[in-house]
DNA sequence: CATAACCCTGTACCTAGGTACGGAATCAAG
DNA sequence: CTTGATTCCGTACCTAGGTACAGGGTTATG
């Protein structure tokens, strides 16, 4: 009879507060990435705000380009005390996203090469994307 | 026995020549992105040039960022008679590839914050990557 | 107490772009 | 003619990040 006010919602509720589904929810428990509380015997789980917090730290961090492994691996820093260890996994992170920067420049400037090059094409000489591609400039 | 010069090689000799596997080109036949010739009765398939230059033409517009399913449209203007429709999906590529960069430089920004407020950090406080992702600062 | 709404568990399915494999047929070399 | 390498065909498997059931149990509402 004592009251769990620390565990008051069921998954649906989590799920609602923290913007997911409760299949998501699941998928997250069975990947390790939020605790399956205890189920009381003959009832349901029960979750605390604490859950939602650590769901929408997983949103976050997706929107940042973190991979759920990468996730794994912050959340294991939960407690904040192993600041060298998260700065270590954001920078590497950064140089990676700094990659894909100049990476995806280099793709504009070549796509923008090809299609500037239909504006001066006279009549029925071939498509200049196309034979760009069929001649293979980059491979 | 008229000589068949203009299909002379065999698939493994296809998918060396174009770089990929031979279980790459099969996979490609049977999304039809390049065709399966006709297998002559109780013996192999023969391939050309042409299909060398067609499988390298996917892997050219894959590293400029099409998919598989793009490239299939830009393969179906082959012919090079379709240069405005070849153009305009080159450019809602490169206008996605800006969006692209775009987003990567907000998650640059945001990471840069979180990172260099590690150096003020002093001793004891908590981690400010982790709890700058805790407390959800931009969902 | 009936009934709807929700929860639990396990499993299958989805996209994208391939990779891997088993068993039979064919080809190339000696 | 034998042996080893390729080819063929169908199917299964892989990663990532979920989504979608089916067939139960539980809970909330009137």
């Amino acid at each position: 009879m004592s009251e769990q006010k620390s565990n008051p919602l069921t998954i649906g509720q989590l799920a609602k507060m923290a913007s997911v589904s409760v299949e998501t929810i699941r998928f997250y428990q069975r990947k390790h990435l939020i605790p399956t509380p205890p189920k009381p015997y003959g009832s349901i789980r029960r979750y605390s705000l604490e859950d939602v917090k650590r769901v929408r730290f997983i949103k976050s961090a997706q929107k940042l380009g973190f991979s759920l492994a990468e996730i794994a691996n912050l959340l294991r820093l939960e407690d904040g005390t192993h600041c060298a260890e998260a700065k270590a996994i954001a920078e590497s992170k950064l140089i990676s996203i700094r990659q894909k920067i100049a990476d995806l420049k280099t793709l504009e400037k070549i796509l923008e090469s090809y299609t500037s090059n239909c504006e001066n094409k006279t009549n029925n000489t071939p498509c200049p994307i196309i034979s760009n591609l069929f001649n293979d400039p980059f491979v």
